[in-house]
Parts: structure tokens; C-alpha cells; sequence
DNA sequence: TTCACTTTGTGACATTTGTCTCAGGTGCGC
DNA sequence: GCGCACCTGAGACAAATGTCACAAAGTGAA
């Protein structure tokens, strides 16, 4: 058992609330560092998502497959959570996969061992709340990146507000998740 | 005052969590129900967003100005709640603005007071979770539509699962949420 | 190193979408 | 009724993007 204060973890549970030190072990009682090897999957398009998940070290690239092509829906670098809310709150089937894009290191949170932290003590079920509203301001600005951007302007404001993607993540990967096929995008880059 | 059970927000709360009337009592205390005209407009692009507001009847179109052009990112029929989180939370300048597009009847929440609530109460902060569990999904899906699916598939889509988008949403509001012009979304049409 | 494999860049061409323009229709107030 | 604003449909052309095929560059293992 390492000192868990040290971790990014401890930090973004502290720094997104006010909680007391004994609810933040009751949280990491919960759970435990676990390693990932690059591409291993945590997440099956099919299966129940059971739980949220934070990335300590390395990150996560969340995707669907669609006739035979995968479409990169999402990224999940160091210091944040990911999950798939619907399958995760209704039970249903997942309808995307989520694997490590590095070797990484993440906790994972069960969701019906969170709610029943959250049913013993209102300052985690805050917490809780609280982690909602930044997955919820992310998918926003995530969408209005959509809506009003062309590919070249959303490749720019990647470029100017996450360089971090274009450098770890592979041109054909960063694509999809744009919204353009891998040649629209050595195009936009080849206007620079 | 009228018999709050009689409204949709009174089925919406108690059908999303389990809550005490009390805790329903404290809820409707803090809003009450506020007429729209058709185009009165509730948030303004540059302005704080400070409720979450709740569509009793009519509907809210949620949209951003850009280059003279609107393009509309949302449209919240009756029996939802819409907001603008990051502006909600951050008290930054609100980059949306939100409209009624028919004559509506809403329920605003103050972010401060409901705050107040949420530490007064956890079943009420528990029915805040749960709430932006459901926005985020939906949110979510409308992300992942824009992913997956070309317009004409999108245009399907809705077809299919929102149908009340098409019956009362003008063509023209509709294309730019469906991310083309509405030339393109005649086509769409014309193909029928 | 070589070899197999993956990723990226490039060009030709087809398709889709955007832009600009106009015409007809509809609803609303005067 | 009339005019007026708004919405929809349509065509011609330009621009952007997709599709396909293949070459070049990078990667990792034997």
C-alpha cells in the first residue's frame, strides 16, 4: 500500500471538493492501482460498463467500431476520469470500447460500491456531483467543437488548446475524432 | 399557488429519485412557474448563466451566434432541464444564448439557492447527481451522433427517435443542428 | 542489418456539401 | 384585400471531402 497523497488521484478528488480525509480513504478503499499494457482493453463494445475509471499515468482512447472502422470518440489522458454514463446507470450494453492508447496506470472505480458510499456519506455523493459537472462541461465543449468548427478550424484548436493529442495520439487515430478521414487530415496539415 | 404535483417538474423529480415530499416542497419554494412569449430570450451570449431551468411546457432553443449565422446546439422540449453548465459553474460569460421557440412555461433554479439546498440536504444534492446523470447522457448521444453518422443518417436518426423535432423545429433551425446548411438538408429531403 | 508490418503522404477522380441566387408559398398584420 | 417577412425548394457552380491506389517513411523483431 503506497502513500495514496502522493497520487494525481488524491489530488483531483481535493482539489474538485472539500472533503474530509476520512472520506477520501473510504474512496481509496475502494480501489487500487492497476496497470495497463498499450492496447489492452477494459471495456468491450456489448459488455455493462461497471465502472468509472481515472487515468494516473498514460491514457485511455474511448471508440465504437462501425462496418469494420474504428471512430475515436474520445481521450482520456492523465488526471481525469472517463466512463460510459449510459451503460453504466442503465445497465444496458456499451456501445464503445475503451483501451489503453500507452502503458498506463488507472483506478478504477465499482459503480455499486460508489453508490453505496454515496448513500453513507452526503460529502462523497458531492464529490460525486461535482465530478459529473466537469464530465458534463468537457462533452459540452467537446460538441460545440462540432457545431461550429470546420475540421481545419477543430485541428487548430486542438493544436492551440490540447497540443498534448497531436503528440500522443497517431494521425490516423486523431482523424476520426475529428470527423474526417486520415487524408482529409494530412491535407489540413499540409496547409500549414 | 396551484398543486405542484399537478405539474410535469413535480413527475420528473420524484420519477428520477427517491425524495420526500419535504425535500419536493423545499424544491418548488425556491421557483415557480414563468410565462415565455414565442423568441423571449432567457440567456444572453456574453451574460452569466445563473439557473437551471426546467420546460414545463413549449420549448427552449439553445444556440451561438457566430459570423452572423445562428447555429442552434440544442433544442430542450417540455419534461427536460437545460442549462449552460460551464457558465453555470465557472461564472464565466455564457458563450450560448437560449430562446423559447413557441410559447413556453418554465421553472428557473438558482444556482446559489439550490446550492444552499444541496448542503441543507442530501437527498436533494442526491437528485442533483441524478440530474446531471441525465443531462450528460443525453449530451453523450447527441455528441455520438455527429461522430458515427453522416447528415443524412443523422437526419434518420432523428426521424426515428425524435420525432417531435421535425414537427415543430422550422427546417432551417433544424440543419444547423443537424451540422449542414439547409439547402443540404432539403436535399436530404428531396431524396425521400 | 534485413524483413515484415504499420503509419503517413500523395495524386486522380467521384461524391458530397457549401454558396449564391431566385421563385413560389405561407402566415400575419394592416 | 394587400404588402411584408419568413420559410422552403430548386439549380448552377465552386469548394471541400471521401475513396481508392500506391509510394514513402517509420517501427520493431529476428
Amino acid at each position: 500500500m503506497g502513500d495514496h497523497t502522493k497520487t494525481l488521484l488524491f489530488k483531483k478528488i481535493t482539489g474538485l471538493t472539500d472533503i474530509s480525509a476520512s472520506s477520501v480513504r473510504k474512496l481509496f478503499k475502494i480501489t487500487s492501482p492497476r496497470q495497463l499494457f498499450k492496447g489492452e482493453i477494459i471495456l468491450k463494445q456489448g459488455q455493462g460498463c461497471k465502472t468509472i475509471v481515472f487515468v494516473e499515468k498514460g491514457y485511455l482512447r474511448t471508440f465504437m467500431e462501425r462496418e469494420g472502422i474504428d471512430i475515436n470518440t474520445d481521450f482520456t489522458f492523465e488526471n481525469n476520469f472517463t466512463t460510459n454514463l449510459k451503460s453504466l446507470r442503465s445497465n444496458l450494453p456499451s456501445e464503445t470500447n475503451i483501451q489503453a492508447g500507452e502503458s498506463s496506470t488507472i483506478y478504477e472505480f465499482e459503480k455499486d460500491e460508489l453508490l453505496n458510499l454515496y448513500k453513507a456519506s452526503p460529502e462523497i455523493e458531492s464529490f460525486g456531483r461535482k465530478l459529473l459537472e466537469q464530465l458534463l462541461i468537457a462533452q459540452e465543449e467537446h460538441s460545440t467543437l462540432f457545431k461550429i468548427y470546420s475540421p481545419a478550424e477543430r485541428y487548430d484548436y486542438l493544436l492551440n488548446n490540447k497540443p498534448e493529442f497531436l503528440q500522443r495520439v497517431s494521425l490516423s487515430q486523431l482523424a476520426s475524432y475529428l470527423g474526417v478521414t486520415r487524408e482529409t487530415l494530412t491535407r489540413i496539415r499540409r496547409k500549414k
